[in-house]
DNA sequence: AATCCCCGCAACCGCATTAGA
DNA sequence: TTCTAATGCGGTTGCGGGGAT
């Protein structure tokens, strides 16, 4: 793989942006559009490589950006989609109009993470060291795990913070569980089971295993669905590419048209990452 | 007042993925 | 089908500001 050119040192200015080269770059894009980023430092003038414009403009100086603290709503949809997502900042950055995944990640590291691990603390979580050294699968597991915890947790409670929200968030609050749910969750435990020889009913990922898992919250609303059909499709084959027209048109969180179960087994085999559908860890979790 | 230390954020780096020739 | 350029993404770094000593 061919190493972009823009990134070679010499001849290119680094480090932080002067109020000059940002009005370059705003005027440039604002009548020509960004184009090819390679050349776009050469025909607006800047002494910069491509990478480095294209970056300063999608976190900085976009006029969509969303400048100011995170709301408590925000940091509760980034905690609730960084379990169920992981570190995959810019599909999270997409649930959220106006931020960036630098600005995200850049928030979960310095506040997020350490303010969870405290209270992770407060629940005797396990050791992270102890974690590290498990399998995939366990990963997964324990991932899984906690995504569920705290979506049941969230369902139980009624805490400040979630009274703060608006009903349509809570319809959308537990699309893990939802999908889990759904006829995704179906056919996925199906097919896994034929692709690979596994009845998956002998006591291990069933019917029961998912309802045990769902029974506390059979109250959840399965609608609104279409933010994590756009997940899976984002994720699935990247022909979903998240913008801000879709929050400004009304088609993130709040449109329902996406059909959701087109979101096929191999989305959500995706949005599991389970190494070589290793899915055994699904036995201790019905288990459990 | 000076220095040190910590924290937050912007920017960079390198790898992965996608597009197109 | 293969190769290369371009783009996207996540991890990491480094600087500046503010609080502590």
């Amino acid at each position: 793989m061919g190493k972009a050119a823009c990134c070679e040192k010499h001849g290119v200015k680094r480090g932080a942006w002067t109020p000059q080269e940002d009005k370059a770059l705003v005027d440039y894009i604002n009548n020509h559009g960004h184009g090819s980023w390679r050349t776009l430092p050469n025909r607006a003038g800047l002494v910069r490589c491509g990478k480095s414009c294209r970056l300063r403009w999608i976190n900085y100086l976009r006029p969509d950006i969303k400048r100011g603290p995170f709301t408590n709503e925000e940091e509760s949809t980034i905690i609730q989609f960084h379990a169920m997502l992981g570190n995959r900042w810019a599909a999270i950055a997409s649930q959220l109009p106006g931020r960036t995944d630098n600005e995200i990640k850049n928030y979960w590291n310095t506040h997020l993470k350490k303010h969870l691990s405290r209270s992770d603390h407060s629940r005797s979580a396990p050791d992270p060291k102890i974690i590290k050294s498990e399998s995939p699968s366990t990963r997964h597991m324990v991932q899984w795990e906690s995504a569920r915890v705290e979506a049941e947790a969230r369902l139980s409670m009624e805490s400040p913070l979630l009274n703060s929200w608006s009903t349509s968030n809570k319809t959308y609050t537990d699309c893990y569980l939802q999908l889990w749910h759904s006829e995704v969750g179906d056919s996925f435990r199906m097919i896994k089971g034929k692709e690979e020889g596994v009845v998956m009913c002998q006591g291990h990922v069933s019917q029961e295993a998912s309802s045990s898992i769902l029974e506390s919250c059979s109250d959840v609303q399965v609608k609104n669905t279409s933010t994590f059909a756009k997940m899976t499709q984002q994720q699935e084959g990247s022909t979903y590419k998240p913008n801000l027209e879709d929050a400004d048109t009304g088609g993130g969180i709040e449109s329902g048209n996406y059909e959701f179960f087109d979101a096929s087994e191999s989305a959500f085999k995706n949005l599991l990452e389970v190494p070589d559908g290793d899915i055994g860890f699904w036995d201790t979790l019905a288990v459990s």
